[in-house]
DNA sequence: GCCTTACGTCAACAGGGTTGACCCAATGTG
DNA sequence: CACATTGGGTCAACCCTGTTGACGTAAGGC
């Protein structure tokens, strides 16, 4: 019954309302449903309408919603990575590669929430990988350096990223909850229990910014300095 | 109606089948349900069950589904952080944070898949960022600093421990096919297209390998080398 | 021993994913 | 051109979910 069936051999017959049904249509709607009612706006029901079709007729695309899912998940990776090309500085490349895998994420945030911890051996992947590793040889590590440092960033980047996918994939309200809670809980507490917290107030409304871009600055000047250490013996 | 209440004040009146409910014994239930029949057996009904009360009864306790999640995250703190004590090294102790905020979120993998990436706003977390930020403050860096680096570095540490947690939450079969991976796929690639791969090719089965502490000394090599450089000046 | 009220219980609602039956029309074939 | 096949859109139904408001009982202060 749920089986999916080839792209190509579709019979098209249109829906009540008249719209053509496809694999890629679902998907696109499904992204732009995201987009503008937010990342709870993603449900069986709401995408059927959103279609103009009954509900249950994306069971004839997907086997389930898991496997829709998926599906969003592999164009957004195809996407974000689509015209990378490495330049001459590798710090500044890798740098792009990060921020472009979490542009890829936080773009649709729930999807990549869903998806984020799966690991999909796709040849986009591979691409990167060898990208990536690529880089880092011509910094001058030696290959088991090249491939451990890369883990290491790689895994950071993606944690990173899936944690603020998960984060903007929560209900507004709780999202907003834990912002505010950065303002409100933590502005009144005892000095003499917490006395760097006391030290620090005035910086902890910055703890709802991202630390993104700080974190991925940190290892790369990590990487440069163990390059450069490597130059110098 | 769901206004929490102090512990201490509770009319302790039994269920229908003779169980005192409690914070700590809802808390409790639920990280013994989700870790034997994973993430998804957490509802409200079931706990009810589980508890031996009216699912609604947990609502007296918690304002809703987040909360008790929040209160489930805290207890895996406060359970991680139980005993310790920073020492002398600030960065030695930073460490020591992670490797045991890792170990907490390991030991409810699932659980922790669902809860690591929230602001608890609780007692427990708000000791660990009291005794984080104190650590960079040792270090020497000013108050902005500390409290931007330590976001940075527990965030890094966070996501890190949320990864390893959702890769141990899988099946048990997809977990191994994604550790073979690197053993199967990686290894029969066209070293025309995949150079840099092919070149490291014999380091690619230590890619199943955790990255957590070569991420987490990167970091801190970084931090120590800003520190170093403040003093410097 | 009374009064208050905390809190366990119950019924109900809205929304979710998913299934199986139904049946029409698009398509390939004769 | 007409027919048989069957893909796939539709519908009704099921069981799940979180959450609310009313209700009444018993616990604890006085």
């Amino acid at each position: 019954m749920t089986t999916r069936v080839p792209q190509e051999r579709r019979r098209r017959r249109p829906t009540r309302s008249g719209v053509l049904l496809s694999e890629d249509l679902i998907v696109q709607t499904a992204l732009r449903l995201i987009g503008e009612h937010g990342p709870e706006a993603l449900s069986v029901r709401r995408l059927g309408a959103a279609l103009g079709c009954d509900p249950t007729a994306l069971y004839r695309y997907f086997h389930d919603t898991d496997d829709l899912v998926l599906a969003i998940a592999d164009r957004i990776i195809g996407d974000a990575m689509a015209g990378f090309t490495p330049g001459d500085d590798w710090a500044a490349s890798l740098r792009e590669v990060a921020l472009r895998v979490r542009a890829g994420y936080l773009a649709h945030p729930r999807a990549a929430a869903m998806a984020a911890h799966r690991v999909t051996r796709r040849p986009n992947e591979i691409r990167a990988v060898e990208t990536g590793i690529g880089l880092l040889l011509t910094a001058g590590f030696p290959p088991a350096d090249a491939a451990r440092l890369y883990l290491a960033f790689i895994d950071t980047v993606l944690s990173h990223a899936a944690t603020e996918a998960a984060f903007l994939a929560l209900p507004a309200q709780q999202r907003e909850a834990d912002h505010r809670s950065w303002r409100d809980v933590y502005q009144d507490l005892d000095p003499a229990t917490y006395p760097s917290l006391t030290l620090v107030r005035r910086e902890l409304p910055a703890m709802a910014d991202s630390s993104f871009e700080p974190a991925v600055d940190l290892l790369l000047e990590a990487l440069a300095a163990r390059a450069r250490a490597l130059k110098g013996t």
